[in-house]
DNA sequence: ACCATATTTAATCATTTGATTAATATTTTT
DNA sequence: AAAAATATTAATCAAATGATTAAATATGGT
């Protein structure tokens, strides 16, 4: 009975706390996710919070650290590569971060909301930010010279890059309006996200194509 | 001197409330946002606020019925144009949505967490909800057609509403990074959203091309 | 000047909310 | 089994927060 009980996942209070105030962190925010409703959707007592967690922004910072790794990872690891060609960069690009948004839906919400609380002096992580930097600044460079070969001049690599992340972020964040404007259920949301994981990089590279007139 | 004293813009109590408290709901939500925040912002004593708008609950509804008037009508009078072509349409949509978030900034982010809050039961404004449909519907079903015109079976409508949506909002949400990343300074980030308005519609119509091969 | 109305303020209330405490229960160690 | 360490609870505290009140001040019409 004793080895029995031990197979069976038994989750402690620790990490039932844990999981709620990431569900509702991230779903809601800082300031709208009470203390108390973490308990009670953990089904723990309020004071367990602070007796595991010590304080509600504490909780709050260890969640959003995890919530940011893989983003962070992915940009670092990813975006930072010098050896890779950008075709394939790209590819991987979209392939990792879909993955991971289908894996956590509110995700590229709760990334957005952080980075946009940035934009407004409220300085959420500063290593997170400088970390990510040169990474990005890399595959900047790595557009720049891709678009210079292909003799185009008239797009700034930048506009390459946030589309790249447009195409990837947006969707998760508007399933609700595109599953009812378009009759798709949860299973064709999923489908269609896997789609766009073989034609993201498709229409990123179109992207850096010289112009082709579009035929009537 | 009094007629003088008329023509100075003298803003009234009510309106600085009103301002001070659109920039902090837009800005950091409704949960984030405390009443003696909007008061201190705007100079005013807090009992002003109860005042004029009875209840923070009713001048964030205020505000928020106020943000997504312009999203809304847009999406009805642009989207629901059974008329227009949609080559025309799509840069009538662009050309309006990103004139509209170059005004207020914070808009596309507010946009995206209230959408993203329905996402949760959180349901806040029904009649909103019901308004737009139709008019995403219609500009679904004109974008089948063009693809069926175009012989392409392989991509799902709802693609292309999706990327058009992603380009026109995910940068503003991330513009400091943009900025940060790419050596921009406000005025280059302007110009960039400026040049975006003739090249989403160029990207988007692309998506819609039977595939070219990309040459090497 | 006087009155009525609208605006503004300081003080206060009631509730919510994050946190703590002290007591009790459970598990682990000896 | 006793002791020690760990986990959990109910009760409570203190600060923050939304809202109200009653009094004071300003404004416009007569």
């Amino acid at each position: 009975m004793s080895k029995i009980k031990s197979n069976i996942a038994k989750i402690s209070a620790e990490d039932k706390i844990k999981q709620s105030a990431r569900e509702l962190f991230t779903q809601k925010g800082f300031a709208a996710t009470k203390t108390r409703d973490i308990a009670e959707k953990a089904g723990i007592n309020l004071a367990l919070l602070n007796y595991y967690f010590r304080s509600k922004e504490k909780l709050y910072d260890l969640i959003m650290e995890e919530n940011m790794v893989a983003f962070r990872n992915g940009i670092i690891q990813l975006f930072g590569n010098t050896q890779m060609e950008l075709e394939q960069k790209i590819e991987q690009i979209v392939h990792y971060y879909i993955d991971a948004f289908l894996e956590n839906r509110d995700l590229p919400a709760f990334i957005i909301s952080v980075i946009h609380q940035q934009q407004h002096g409220n300085v959420i992580d500063n290593k997170f930010y400088t970390a990510i930097s040169n990474a990005q600044k890399v595959f900047l460079e790595q557009i720049k010279a891709h678009l210079h070969k292909k003799g185009i001049k008239s797009i700034h690599p930048a506009h390459i890059m946030t589309n790249l992340m447009s195409l990837i972020f947006f969707p998760f964040t508007s399933s609700n309006i595109l599953k009812s404007r378009a009759g798709l259920n949860e299973q064709d949301f999923i489908e269609l996200m896997i789609e766009r994981k073989k034609m993201i990089p498709f229409w990123i590279m179109s992207m850096m194509q010289p112009i082709q007139n579009l035929k009537k």
